[in-house]
RNA sequence: GGGCGAUUAGCUCAGUGGUAGAGCACUCGCUUCACACGCGAGGGGUCACUGGUUCGAACCCAGUAUCGCCCA
């Protein structure tokens, strides 16, 4: 029993003179690395296991403040369960494909990638890179600056991930771009193909002009942007004009149809008829649909390809023609579309082919203008406009062939086994589930995984060229699973050579990239070993726990939660726990520019980790935290207290003998230690690790304010033999037990104090029992520990409102409270007594209230 | 426009039906033999607002306001 409750092995203890915390973070760092101390054991069974889906932090991101907070989140989870006996997988991987590296790349290096130029294998960056004069360069030449960039960027979050003390097993880590990412999205890509989750299709697709890839619905955001009505009068055949309300005139040319509200009498006699374009005479119907708002402008809207994603509704649910006038540039098409049928009509296009859309709108006023069809001036408004997350110029929608993956957006049954996911899944705290909730039931499509850009993983698919080199889409051709990873733009699908390529009767590669989400929502297939490992598969999969921010629950949860139910028709987690935002004083989200102020190094340098990470703890599952360098000064202070109050134990020399705990107050003490322990050990099974640490926190100064003070005189051998050693041993007890309940969130200054007296780490010794403790506490009540530090207290109080110091002696004090009360105090005079420094201690029973009569012993003035 | 959350001491936050709490800050005191990076004591709140339920509400219900976020 004496193991598991003091985690001990005998030894005389080692306390030094003067201990410190500064510096003793790198020592810790190397000694767990050397001993590989946070190893995954694979030998272990998955009921024996606790596995963790790690957020790989974006690499080519700063490092942030907000790392060091919600990371530390899961580290206190994995440490607690590794105390507690699992084997806890707990990876790290790095989030390094995608736009962000690649902007960071063209930045750092003054490059930008052209596919269309050969390798260069003695490419060299230039050594003063102009960001406004980039080097084109070709795409694997781009592909190995990401790779290297990344590299560098790796070490720096490894060395904040160590500093910190996050417990991973720094040999289970992973990119989302290499070998094996790439071979795992690929493999479950073509086995969504198989099962026909993945397909290809020529569709309407929101579009990002600059950077032109396609853009997912997950990627969209709202942002208010200045508009204005246009009120433009289409002629009907009658010659009377109707009005439309518009903010997007340039899209005239692009105009398929008038719509109204089906139950609008001011256009009902119009649904069936046609009407006139201006300025290019094109004769379109006028149709009725519920999605028409009769309040917003005239109450009639032109539907055109397409200026937004109304317009595609109405496209697909009344089968109108498509008539699309802007490119993947963004810029009107430079050729005159067939249905621009008189002179006029091609004269005016020509006006406007190759504008942007911006240009376009600024010409087509002036021609609505000179032509009278625009009627008074343009009412100003504000909008919302579609935007990419990471673009800032407004999406437009283009036709384009793209793979999409089912995501529940265009069935309801899917949708519904998603949400019953989402039911299923245990979320900390349970209300973001609403969220996900929400999403899944706001999704108009399924999930647009291609891109047109370069630096992520290739969709493995190649497309046999025709007679005339035409690409024949409907006949994709696959790789074997046992080549990937594959990049179809260099690797030759089977039958073909290389020669081939982009000829006639010859082959093409698909040239795109997947979403990065794609990769990212198979982090637990990647990081666990699916398809590669399925020995280490089956012992962490399902996994326990997704840590995440609450911004990518729509996307990285959500896709996660796909992927996993499509593939293993299962959850990929029990549970998921989202953290909250860290704030700046001002209660707003912390800004970047604020956040590279403080660097996260700069933090753990100046307060040191345990501190840092006791503020990190304080912010709740789910709760927004201030960021505030109080909260580690307070860290700091307990770590110091810590190392001082284990000094004084440990200097007692004491014997950790479960047995000879016989006093009362000693009992008492770890009958209450009993009961903070169940409680802890209650809260972080829910992920309250916040409450754990306050536990912890609140007895712990109670122990050392009170219980210390009171027992001091016997431990010394004030009061006998046999008393010293009831206090010694559950001074010991009591000591090893609290630094195990700190050790989660301060794992550097309980891991010093541990090594001054135990054997082995701290973090594999097994998390404290309350039961066990309960049986050393045996009669032990621990409402005495109330009762006795409120009549010290008071006794203390005395003292202050005469200004005598805490050691003046007290002639005689009299305790007067309730029967139960004084009863207690009987068991533990002694103790109240030498520590009061109380020459006569009376107890009254029979009082309502305690109350303390406190006569202080005259001192020599002086 | 819909949804979620928050609003408690100067600050940061606990507190899910029974006498309002902690830490910091503030005031006063204490050279106390683990710790002055310390110890003790003290002052400080109409629990955002308005109604309701209840013997009793910071807590439950309805609404309002402000802030934040998510989605349109």
């Amino acid at each position: 029993m004496g193991a598991l409750l003091l985690g001990w092995s005998t030894m005389t203890a080692r306390v030094p003179d003067k201990p410190t915390i500064d510096g003793i973070e790198q020592r810790w760092v190397d000694a767990w690395e050397g001993d590989g101390t946070y190893r995954f054991d694979r030998t272990r069974t998955r009921e024996e296991v606790f596995s963790i889906d790690t957020p790989p932090p974006t690499v080519s991101g700063s490092l942030h403040v907000g790392h060091v907070f919600s990371y530390t989140h899961t580290d206190c989870i994995a440490r607690y369960k590794r105390m507690r006996g699992y084997a806890v997988f707990y990876p790290m991987g790095w989030d390094d494909n995608g736009l962000p590296t690649e902007r960071r790349v063209q930045n750092y290096y003054g490059v930008r990638c052209d596919p269309s130029l050969p390798y260069d294998p003695g490419f060299t960056p230039p050594d003063d890179p102009d960001p406004k004069n980039q080097i084109p360069v070709s795409r694997r030449n781009f592909v190995e600056l990401c790779e290297r960039l990344t590299a560098e960027d790796e070490v720096a979050f490894e060395d904040l991930w160590r500093r910190l003390g996050l417990s991973i097993d720094w040999t289970q880590t992973y990119q989302t771009i290499d070998d094996n990412a790439r071979a795992v999205s690929q493999r479950a890509f073509l086995r969504n193909l198989a099962r026909g989750e993945a397909y290809q299709a020529e569709a309407p697709t929101l579009w990002d002009v600059t950077f032109r890839t396609a853009v997912a619905q997950a990627e969209l955001e709202d942002r208010e942007r200045p508009g204005a009505y246009h009120r433009i009068g289409f002629a009907r055949s009658d010659g009377d004009p109707v009005y439309i309300e518009t903010t997007r005139p340039e899209l005239i040319p692009a105009c398929v149809a008038l719509v109204a509200h089906p139950d609008d009498e001011r256009y009902q006699p119009l649904f069936g008829s046609t009407v006139r374009t201006p300025i290019f005479g094109v004769e379109v119907p006028v149709v009725a649909h519920s999605l028409a708002d009769p309040e917003k402008g005239s109450g009639i809207a032109m539907i055109c390809t397409f200026g937004d994603l109304t317009d595609v509704t109405w496209w697909r649910e009344l089968q109108l023609p498509t008539r699309p006038i802007i490119g993947w540039d963004g810029r009107i098409l430079t050729e005159t579309p067939e249905w621009m049928e008189t002179p006029e009509a091609q004269a005016a296009y020509a006006d406007l082919a190759g504008k942007t859309a911006h240009g376009a709108k600024e010409r087509i006023v002036e021609l609505l203008r000179d032509s009278g069809d625009l009627v008074g001036e343009p009412r100003e408004i504000t909008h919302a406009v579609k935007f990419f997350e990471k673009g800032d110029r407004p999406l437009e929608i283009v036709t384009t062939r793209q793979w999409y993956l089912t995501n529940g957006g265009r069935g309801a049954d899917l949708r519904q086994e998603l949400l019953a996911r989402g039911a299923e899944l245990h979320w900390h705290p349970a209300h973001m589930k609403v969220r996900y909730e929400n999403w899944v039931e706001g999704l108009n499509g399924d999930w647009l995984i291609s891109r047109q850009r370069f630096f992520g993983v290739p969709i493995p698919v190649w497309y046999p060229l025709d007679a005339e080199g035409n690409p024949e889409y409907d006949r994709p051709m696959l790789p074997d699973d046992a080549d990937l990873p594959i990049d179809p733009s260099s690797d030759c699908p089977r039958g073909y050579v290389e020669d081939q390529r982009g000829k006639p009767g010859g082959f093409m590669g698909d040239p795109d990239v997947m979403d990065t989400w794609a990769t990212s929502s198979l982090t637990p297939q990647i990081a666990g070993g699916w398809s590669r490992d399925e020995d280490l598969w089956a012992r962490v999969f399902p996994m326990d726990l997704r840590p995440q921010a609450h911004e990518i629950i729509r996307t990285w949860l959500f896709s996660t939660v796909v992927r996993s139910h499509l593939e293993f028709d299962r959850l990929p987690w029990s549970d998921a726990a989202i953290s909250g935002w860290i704030l700046d004083p001002d209660r707003k989200k912390m800004s970047k520019s604020k956040g590279n102020v403080v660097t996260p190094m700069g933090l753990l340098d100046e307060h040191g980790s345990d501190a840092v990470r006791y503020w990190a703890a304080s912010g709740r599952p789910g709760t927004d935290t201030a960021f505030d360098v109080g909260q580690m000064k307070i860290g700091r202070r307990l770590a110091i207290k810590i190392l001082n109050a284990s000094k004084f134990v440990l200097g007692l020399d004491p014997v950790g003998d479960p047995s000879a705990v016989t006093e009362p107050l000693d009992r008492a003490m770890l009958a209450d230690l009993a009961e903070t322990v169940r409680q802890s050990t209650a809260a972080l099974e829910d992920y309250h690790y916040t409450r754990a640490l306050e536990l912890a926190e609140t007895f712990f100064w109670s122990f050392t304010d009170d219980h210390v003070e009171l027992v001091k005189d016997r431990a010394y051998g004030g009061q006998g033999e046999r008393e010293a050693n009831s206090a010694k041993a559950a001074l010991a007890i009591a000591l090893s037990v609290q630094l195990r309940l700190f050790a989660p969130f301060l794992p550097f200054v309980t891991e010093e104090v541990w090594s001054w007296w135990q054997e082995g780490s701290i973090h594999r010794a097994p998390w404290p029992s309350s039961e066990e403790l309960q049986t050393v506490a045996a009669d032990g009540d621990r409402r005495t520990v109330a009762d006795v530090a409120a009549v010290l207290s008071l006794v203390r109080k005395a003292k202050s409102e005469a200004k005598a110091s805490m050691r003046a002696d007290v002639t005689s004090a009299t305790v007067t409270a309730p029967d139960d009360v004084i009863g207690r105090l009987a068991t533990v005079a002694g103790d109240l007594a030498a520590a009061g420094r109380i020459e006569d201690l009376h107890l009254r029973p029979g009082g309502d209230v305690l109350e303390v009569d406190v006569t202080l012993a005259p001192t020599v003035s002086g």
